[in-house]
DNA sequence: TTGACACATCAAATATTATTGATGTATTTT
DNA sequence: AAAATACATCAATAATATTTGATGTGTCAA
């Protein structure tokens, strides 16, 4: 893997997104499958500019999907996203065990 | 997996401190092994105490180890981070394998 | 076509994070 | 013991993110 992965891959941007309470909670809740916006907002019984904040988050990062239908918009899981986790998770399990083997016999 | 399991891990502060970019690029320092803050100060051309700010996040996200020497610390990748990130690539996978299968179909 | 609904977007206010320079505490070197 | 080094922490400022309420656009139903 190249020395920048981290960085090519727009990572910073995902892992925002992955970095609120709120957004983690969303992404439960379409574990359920795909949910329309007001779906959520009474499922968290807040405001639904607020959601659409951070629907807009999560659909730019990569981790939902929308589809618009009549006066609805239906969010779900972003499979692809998986993807992309696992490149990063095997980013830094290879990365923790080179270090390892490097930094700690001086 | 419980239901809440993204929650319980403090998977967000884990996100939030790979949400940085000079963050990222730390952490891709540290796959050359430890490295005291000196190192990386001079590495990155910084100020020492921004260094000290963003390793301080990243140690309490479970992400680098610290080690004390004499009047130098050593920081390292800690490599059951790797587990965390493997644990939420995997619960992504699995959830929107579930949610499609549950979401697509009304 | 009028009214109600679902949603996005905007602007203003608030909250959270990051940077900078200064100060403090150990530790090592001389 | 004194000076120098390595680092953490603090306070002030700057930069970003989030929340809130209002407004706008399109869709559906009466």
């Amino acid at each position: 893997m190249p020395s920048h992965a981290l960085k090519k891959l727009s990572t910073s941007r995902l892992f925002h997104a992955l970095s609120d309470e709120t957004r983690l909670q969303i992404l439960e809740q379409l574990r359920d499958g795909e949910q329309c916006v007001c779906d959520l907002t009474s499922a968290f019984k807040t405001g639904q500019s607020r959601l659409s904040f951070h629907l807009k988050v999560l659909k730019d990062a990569g981790l939902v999907l929308d589809r618009p239908d009549g006066r609805w918009v239906y969010y779900s899981l972003n499979g692809e996203a998986g993807e992309h986790l696992q490149v990063v998770a095997d980013w830094f399990k290879a990365s923790s065990y080179r270090a390892a083997k490097r930094g700690c016999c001086p």
